[in-house]
DNA sequence: TATACCGCTTTCCTAAAGTATACTGGTATC
DNA sequence: GATACCAGTATACTTTAGGAAAGCGGTATA
């Protein structure tokens, strides 16, 4: 038997493999920003508004103070959600997205728009 | 000292708890689809046409069979990726993107606009 | 017969992500 | 004094993702 003919594409030629892994790295900043088991659920409940930490854990069954914590942490460093510390007793804490972190909206947007898609054609196969 | 008026706002009173967390189920969907440590390189890979699997192995370093053999399947049972069999000696399986496949693309278009801007905004911060 | 290629699978292992549970310091309330 | 709330932290544990190495069935080639 004969072998088949196969194309040797694989980058186009002008990009190096590493260029190709390059371009991916936004992509993959893109994705880790939002991935993770809570972050998409904590930053849609701060687009409803600043919350308190106590008010998201409770908005989230499941979610842990640890976990909270953490994740609130990283929306904080990538300046995508901000705290506030204020001096009342009990000390009350406030998150908020930044208008930076506003701009993932259309993002998640379009991941919205797509998996909803995806979601139809994959049940509507079984 | 006295307590902060809070915004007692979580969800858009029309939506219930569950209603958000299934509003955020295709988000999380097409995030899966893209998530793990390879899914995008090897989607790149196929976007320059198809490929055989150890050609697929060859231009991404580091991939073990085991993971792209995983990956793949996950493309093809999301009918991203198709499978053809070739009875040639020794056997040829060729990989391809689906025309659905291919729908990926602006998504992905969208996520490294975003990861681009972010990357400038993070690193000049440093 | 020995070796090599293809397209995988299997087994075992490590590292990272996430969970459970308890605890801290500070203030207020009973 | 005991208890409760807030905003977390600390420690130990489990679960999942991924990696390393070997092997398999089939065919071809030296």
């Amino acid at each position: 038997m004969e072998m088949i003919e196969h194309d040797k594409r694989k980058c186009p030629s002008h990009l190096s493999g590493d260029e190709c892994t390059a371009r991916l790295l936004p992509v993959k900043d893109a994705l880790d920003i939002l991935s993770g088991k809570w972050k998409l659920q904590i930053i849609l409940s701060l687009t409803f508004g600043k919350k308190r930490f106590k008010q998201i854990q409770r908005e989230i069954p499941g979610l842990t103070p640890k976990m909270l914590s953490k994740e609130l942490k990283e929306l904080e460093i990538n300046e995508l959600a901000s705290r506030h510390v204020y001096d009342t007793s009990p000390v009350t804490v406030e998150y908020e997205l930044t208008p930076y972190g506003k701009t993932l909206r259309p993002l998640i947007g379009e991941l919205h728009k797509w998996g909803t898609k995806h979601r139809k054609r994959i049940i509507a196969r079984k």
